[in-house]
DNA sequence: CGTTTTTGACCAGCGC
DNA sequence: GCGCTGGTCAAAAACG
């Protein structure tokens, strides 16, 4: 369950070093934003990864197999915009292939596309940000670093849950989008959305044979995490 | 022809 | 200190 084509990662094929590799991310204290959205029989336009869901363009730089996951992770920077450093990694749930997982990194120097947000006057319904000023899609919120800033849209073309949750918080967030366009504005404390705290019923739909087709051993507390998400919990709120 | 995708290799961080 | 995993780059191929 390697590599398709060559599962020998052979390193003899030494040429010459390159020198200029840029300095890689020192550390992934980097905020990252996770999307959680379950696949449904409504999907029509994935073909087998379902990278798009965003209001921006997406250039696909590389993709992983992750240990533990039958599914490879495909790492996207964002193309709308030249000097954008936004970056998303898709993957699959491991325990369901029908659940799409979205690490949004970095942020957006742009605002997306007008597909939305018809009124620049009237702003989303979702303002419960105290932080959250009137930079309607235009002026980036500049607080202190460029990282700060995040023009943050979930993915608004599908009728599944979302789940978004804060790597460095336990904290998980599930909203169901219904047909609005929602336009959160994350800062590194995603914890205070009381009306997002929307919770759908998951349909039951027909999962494939994902979840059982391995035999990795998957912690009970991460399974127990899953279903407290999914099936019982919706949403936990840490006290602030 | 330009842009995007694919694939392999390389490197850094982290765990053991 | 070594090995593993994850993340990114770069070249070639594919696509529009």
């Amino acid at each position: 369950m390697d590599s398709p084509s060559s599962p020998k990662p052979d390193s003899k094929s030494s040429k010459e070093p390159k020198a200029e590799i840029q300095a890689y991310k020192r550390r992934k204290v980097v905020q990252k934003t996770v999307v959680t959205l379950r696949i449904e029989s409504n999907v029509g336009r994935q073909k087998s990864e379902g990278p798009p869901s965003d209001l921006w363009s997406w250039r696909k730089y590389g993709q992983k197999p992750i240990k533990g996951s039958p599914y490879p992770r495909g790492y996207y920077r964002c193309s709308t915009s030249k000097g954008c450093s936004a970056k998303k990694q898709v993957e699959r749930c491991r325990t369901d292939g029908s659940t799409l997982i979205i690490t949004y990194t970095s942020s957006h120097n742009h605002p997306g596309l007008d597909l939305q947000t018809p009124s620049p006057t009237q702003t989303q319904p979702i303002d419960n940000h105290p932080k959250k000023p009137k930079e309607e899609q235009q002026q980036p919120i500049i607080t202190s670093d460029e990282d700060r800033l995040q023009y943050f849209e979930p993915p608004i073309n599908y009728s599944q849950d979302i789940i978004i949750k804060n790597e460095e918080s336990p904290l998980t967030v599930t909203l169901e989008k219904t047909h609005d366009s929602l336009n959160l504005l994350f800062d590194e404390e995603p914890l205070s959305y009381p009306q997002l705290m929307t919770f759908s019923t998951p349909k039951s739909e027909e999962n494939d044979v994902f979840d059982e087709l391995e035999e990795l051993p998957i912690s009970s507390s991460f399974t127990s995490f899953m279903r407290s998400n999914f099936f019982d919990e919706r949403i936990l709120v840490p006290p602030s």
